[in-house]
DNA sequence: AAGTGGTCTAGACCACTTC
DNA sequence: AAGTGGTCTAGACCACTTT
């Protein structure tokens, strides 16, 4: 819709890249060299180009020029929230437990006691996930009101932590379903499932909080993208 | 180590993010205001804004100034490729089949016939992962020498396809071992394992391979991150 | 020495939002 | 009408790379 020059430019300059008119490791034709062909001002230039870098289509040199990068396609996106739009969740238990397991080293014996909360994600009348959440328990606290109006994690913390000083680790693997998990989700106990694991950690490095989903075959795969998109569309 | 002017400042605004003196959904001073508080030009300001907006931190509205956003943490960032350091790979069989299951499905049935290469990475002397790779068959291609130096995809179709315009879409779940893949992994026929499928597609949306990789009880899990950075460093 | 990208300035006009 | 971000210009000086 906009004409803007620095939009315009930056597309022409793309799509010879994808053409292949400029292929990997080629030097574009610098911004003054530019700035002259378009008739307009470096600046202008500068961010066509900052555009394309940030695409991951070309890298600046200094004192050499910007250099053609295809992509290789190793690095992908991957969305995961806990709130899936058109399912609900049914809470099922919320204990106060003595870490151990997984559980203890994920939260490294940090605390005597933790906040488990126990829930499943129901998708046309079936649970399709068994969803464990481990939160260092503070005494004093009023526990159960709080965790079950919290369902994202950010917001879980925000009073405990600036919640921008967060980040997670995230893991998938498979592990055997214990008896309680196996029961909610419908199949025998020792069934082989796979299991989405987070850790959060704060600032420095501690882990502040635990989950665990078991992922039911009628979930569907976890689901990651990668590539080049144009026009915001692969 | 640089005292970059519009870094510098971007540091300071980013301080105050982090440290709660700007909360979510408030309003950054505007550009003119933080010119003449640091005694520089707009654009510098509006560059050091640019690098908050890049991290997430903030969004720009016009006519209304610049708001904060603390992440959410949905979004994480997937390392994903066929070569991992350290590890080494095993070629089993490359053999020319009529596409089922699910390789027909990926492959929509396009051709008569793919060439198939199953591998495994072998690490501290054991098998932890079976790797298969599906790609539409070209008479006349000499198919055996070609796909076995091309460990890479990326590389693998860069005759076939300007690189640049593929992409990739990664899925992991699990499935059922047949007999062939558990025999090479040391499992049972019918173990439940996780397995990571890719789809390589190129720019006109066509299904150009397809990946198959059933990961071992060793191999480890499949991991992302997510969060903010500071520095380079989480 | 010449050319490149990297930073920075002091203006200008426009589109959008709020009062 | 006033303030905001969005675009754009025509210069300037610097650091780096190549010749």
């Amino acid at each position: 819709m906009p004409d803007y020059i620095y939009k315009k430019i930056a597309d022409l300059l793309r799509k010879d890249i994808l053409s292949g008119k400029y292929g990997s490791e080629d030097i574009m034709p610098s911004e003054n060299t530019l700035a002259e062909e378009y008739s307009t001002s470096r600046v202008t230039i500068r961010k066509s180009f900052a555009i394309l870098a940030e695409e991951g289509l070309i890298k600046p040199r200094h004192g050499k020029g910007y250099i053609v990068q295809h992509p290789s396609h190793t690095t992908f996106e991957l969305e995961f929230s806990d709130l899936e739009t058109g399912d609900a969740r049914h809470y099922h238990k919320i204990t106060i437990v003595e870490p151990d397991g997984d559980v203890a080293v994920a939260l490294k014996d940090r605390t005597k006691y933790v906040v488990m909360t126990r829930s499943t994600i129901i998708r046309n009348g079936k649970a399709v996930t068994c969803d464990e959440k481990y939160i260092p328990y503070r005494r004093g606290e009023p526990v159960v009101e709080k965790e079950i109006n919290y369902v994202e994690f950010p917001d879980m913390f925000a009073e405990r932590f600036p919640p921008v000083s967060m980040w997670v680790r995230l893991e998938v693997a498979t592990s055997a379903a214990p008896r309680d998990v196996a029961r909610l989700l419908g199949y025998a106990e020792g069934q082989t499932l796979m299991v989405v694991r987070r850790y959060i950690y704060s600032g420095n490095a501690e882990c502040v909080g635990y989950t665990k989903r078991w992922v039911g075959m009628d979930y569907g795969p976890i689901v990651a993208k990668s590539g080049y998109m144009v026009n915001g569309r692969l």
